[in-house]
RNA sequence: GGGUAGAUGGCGGAGUGGACAAUCGCAUCAGACUGUAAAUCUGACGCCUUCGGGCUACGGGGGUUCAAAUCCCUCUCUACCCA
């Protein structure tokens, strides 16, 4: 019923595609899975998602746990008929929330943030031991205990094609000693969710971490790969004394991704800017999710050959240009950056909406030329046309 | 013609003798965002600067005062009301 299979490898870097089977229908790999946290795609809908190219969408166990809906999606018969969809679906485990309302809400840092403190915000009190791990609610304050039983109890619950295992996902600012130990409490915690799964119409990843640090990723990596999960996740934050994060997550996926079964799929979790995807893809990673492309698309920055652009400056409300020249989408097809920049700016939610679509079939046709590239042999070729994709939103507007 | 209320930075709108280059909102500009508490957050926003500070400003002009966006006189303009 499950099943992944490894279709070509590339001859002159470690990518490969391949073709992951679930009962619901077939996910074609290097994938891209948009993330729909709560059930939605914030911003556009899986009807365009999946015509752009989406085989299987990302949903949260956290969300549906905190505020008790996971009942409510249960007696509808689990995820796919509560929101009326046959694709696939995998959930997050919740232990993504252990960092971004623990430790990364309290100094306001992101997971591939640098060691500085940004903004101390109010603390949210989570507090983390071997049993699990105590939240507040992010709803209503409530203070809620989240264990691996929890998580996959509810996630069998929510009933997804593919779950995730409760892990611990550390800070860019944790010490050694406390990412060391977490990274244990990860192991045990894996091998916790083992136990607890029973495996009905569900296969579950386990989650490697060990944040920055090159030998505790690699004793992570060994560990998981040690247990009998259907594939890996690859978590957590790495950014940290290291330096540029970037640069160390290449280094550390170099490192540890020759240490994993090769016949199991890799997931590269919460990654998806397009170098970081193209530097993942050479290296071997297979899946990847990312909240990148709708969360821009919200915040009026656009996904584009050349790199990212504020759709909401003023002087592209003369532009009559699509938003990229060379997209295929129905938004770039349609419209033109006038318009688009023009709601926008009006903060018509008519204009996120077609700016997810064309991000989210910006990342979605970048994975299918990947897969393309791959299967005739000029994936590197591919990247390096495709890597002059700048990290900083362009100025120039000239074209425009 | 008479009366009343006003005129503050791109706009709206605080301030009504010193702590005011002037709260705040909008707009503008810049930055951030990678398993989503995010249609969010941060910063800049009179001019000049060797970043210490300097200069010009609250409709125009005049005055009172050590000190005026704030008080007085006058002019101009705006809104509403009465003829």
């Amino acid at each position: 019923m499950f099943g992944f299979k490894i279709d070509k490898k590339d001859k002159l870097s470690s990518a490969r595609i391949g073709t992951l089977t679930t009962p619901r229908g077939l996910i074609r790999t290097p994938a891209f899975v948009p993330v729909a946290t709560k059930g939605a795609l914030k911003g556009t809908d899986f009807d365009s998602a999946v015509l752009s190219g989406a085989d299987i969408f990302m949903m949260n166990t956290f969300h549906f746990f905190c505020n008790g809906r996971y009942k409510d999606v249960s007696r509808f018969g689990g995820l796919h008929k509560f929101i009326g969809r046959e694709e696939p679906i995998m959930t997050d485990s919740g232990g993504f929330q252990v960092f971004s309302l623990g430790s990364g809400w309290d100094y306001g840092v992101g997971k591939l943030a640098e060691s500085k403190v940004v903004n101390k915000k109010k603390s949210r009190n989570t507090s983390i031991n071997e049993e699990g791990v105590i939240f507040r609610s992010p709803y209503n304050g409530e203070k809620l205990k989240m264990t691996p039983e929890t998580s996959i109890k509810v996630q069998e619950r929510l009933g997804a094609d593919i779950i995730f295992a409760f892990d611990e996902c550390t800070s860019p600012l944790d010490s050694y000693d406390y990412i060391e130990e977490a990274m244990g409490r990860t192991h045990r915690w894996a091998s916790r969710c083992i136990k607890a799964f029973n495996g009905n119409n569900q296969v579950m990843m386990g989650i490697i971490q060990g944040g920055p640090y090159l030998e505790l990723r690699e004793k992570s990596a060994e560990f998981i790969n040690s247990l009998p999960f259907f594939g890996f996740g690859i978590g957590g934050s790495f950014g940290g004394s290291y330096g540029d994060s970037k640069a160390n997550m290449n280094l550390i996926l170099d490192r540890t991704l020759p240490l994993l079964l090769d016949s199991k799929p890799r997931h590269l979790l919460g990654i998806g800017e397009i170098d970081d995807i193209f530097e993942s893809v050479e290296r071997g990673i297979d899946l990847f999710d990312c909240v990148i492309p709708v969360r821009w698309a919200r915040h009026g920055m656009a996904m584009i050959r050349k790199g990212r652009i504020n759709l909401k400056l003023t002087k592209l409300l003369k532009s009559k240009n699509p938003i990229d020249e060379n997209c295929n989408c129905r938004v770039c097809k349609k419209y033109h950056l006038g318009y688009i920049s023009h709601l926008l700016k009006e903060k018509e939610i008519y204009g996120i909406s077609l700016l997810a679509e064309h991000n989210l079939f910006f990342v979605l046709d970048t994975m299918r030329e990947i897969r393309e590239a791959i299967k005739q042999g000029e994936f590197l070729k591919l990247k390096e046309e495709r890597l002059n994709w700048r990290v900083k939103p362009l100025n120039i507007i000239d074209s425009f």
